[in-house]
DNA sequence: CCGTATGTTCGCTGATTGGCGAACACTCGA
DNA sequence: TCGAGTGTTCGCCAATCAGCGAACATACGG
């Protein structure tokens, strides 16, 4: 497994950020490791094919939001960049995903 | 000139406004309503042609983050929906404005 | 009534997006 | 060594997006 390009904090955008999070899959990928940070790839209930998700989480690599790592095994472990985001855009993503959990049922149970 | 959709308060969702304010020039739009809001389309100094701003102004409004209605000749009054955004969505306006006011240079006068 | 000014709508275009399956890369266990 | 499991990459496709000019609607002022 190799690593993934991940961009540095102080170059992140807003327009990426947003674009990453206007978009349910992703936002749910979000909403999960915000309940439980760390989570494999493949764990996140979510039922779309492989590759689809894969792009998905390439996006919110991309745009800073999460941080991919290789783990034990060939599995990679996703966790939230929150530390960066909130040094670099403060309150949004608490903001962010506060509005939608207060706007949509509840993520069932992985 | 005929008054313009806007969609309830309650039916705001945040996919659409997220979408809405992932975008240079509606950000743009967003921020200078900011700073003085009530203003007609043409006034917002984006060098789009009248078309694509309409178009810009149309996401805006069914995202239900700007209010437009018919004013004195036939300009449109350009408005945030600040209350109905803030009362769906706490503090979401507030740090995604304020994030993109830190990282970007401020607008220049117009 | 006729020009000017403000916006909207209607094609059209090229670029991006989100979806998929197939193929590939890699690691672990049997 | 050989599956099985996990993820990425590569085409491909249909849909959406952002941009434009041209044409239309409407209102004000001379």
């Amino acid at each position: 497994m190799k690593p993934l390009h991940h961009p540095r904090a102080e170059d992140l955008s807003i327009y990426a950020v947003l674009h990453a999070l206007a978009e349910p899959a992703r936002m749910t990928i979000v909403r999960r490791l915000v309940e439980a940070d760390g989570k494999p790839c493949g764990t996140f209930g979510i039922n779309l094919s492989k590759s689809t998700l894969s792009a998905h989480f390439k996006v919110l690599r991309e745009a800073g939001i999460i941080r991919q790592e290789v783990a034990a095994g060939n599995s990679r472990v996703n966790t939230l960049r929150r530390e960066e985001l909130d040094a670099r855009f403060p309150g949004l993503l608490d903001s962010i995903v506060h509005a939608v959990e207060q706007s949509e049922p509840a993520l069932p149970p992985v």
